[in-house]
DNA sequence: CGGGATCCTAAGCGATACTG
DNA sequence: CAGTATCGCTTAGGATCCCG
């Protein structure tokens, strides 16, 4: 595969007030978007993500669902039943952000390998 | 537009090494899409990066462009003039990128408003 | 069960000064 | 011009304890 200058839309701000950085300060975080693809394959409780996500504190997915709800990409549904449960669901706008977002994944996994390549060839000439 | 589950590939790995959380480890940082997006349009010397940027301090750009490279997405080429050149290109691999970080961008210009109306509605929900 | 409140550390990043 | 080196702040985020 080959990208030419042309292939690529010049529609990338840059300087002021560039829109994909907005959507990275927002999901670029460390669990945003894991939130998202679990959220995209069905609604979760708290604890299911607690305990799917592995590795993420209480706090983080506290937080991280929060801002997540405050801007519109997830829902919050509390049942006011004992013990508790709180349901979260993608919204509308939550799941068409899995397109773009399935677009970083495919190109993740094909160039993973080069990644890890050009940086192992790399730290062997640095240290050499 | 609606995007259902359907529409969506479950191809996306989460729990164990999620290669969509490689991806933005490597370029969610404050930097990294800026400067990849500039490279896009066309080879930059370090100094029009510099000033193109507006708001990066030239430690940052050293470190972000040295991590670029180091990933094979960026290729530094130093003249050996004086005063020095330092050119700053993006590889096949870099230029590959740009794709997937265009369907991000057009995401955020789609629905930046819907965003900021959501964040918005829920300040005011919370405050009140 | 689903959080909140608090404390603490590590990382990210900016500012400034110096160099080949 | 294109960096490097050092410092210090600010933030993200983990750990822990508490509560309805």
């Amino acid at each position: 595969m080959s990208v030419t200058h042309t292939d690529v839309p010049m529609t990338l701000k840059v300087t002021d007030d560039c829109p994909v950085r907005d959507v990275l300060d927002r999901v670029g975080d460390k669990w945003s978007v894991l939130i998202v693809v679990l959220l995209g394959r069905r609604t979760h409780r708290f604890g299911e993500l607690h305990r799917a996500i592995e590795g993420i504190s209480q706090r983080m997915l506290t937080l991280t669902l929060r801002a997540l709800v405050r801007d519109g990409l997830v829902t919050r549904t509390a049942h006011a039943t004992v013990p508790p449960r709180v349901d979260y669901e993608l919204t509308e706008m939550g799941r068409t952000l899995l397109v773009p977002l399935s677009a970083l994944d495919e190109w993740a996994n094909a160039h993973r390998d080069d990644i890890r390549a050009a940086r192992e060839r790399h730290d062997r000439g640095t240290t050499a």
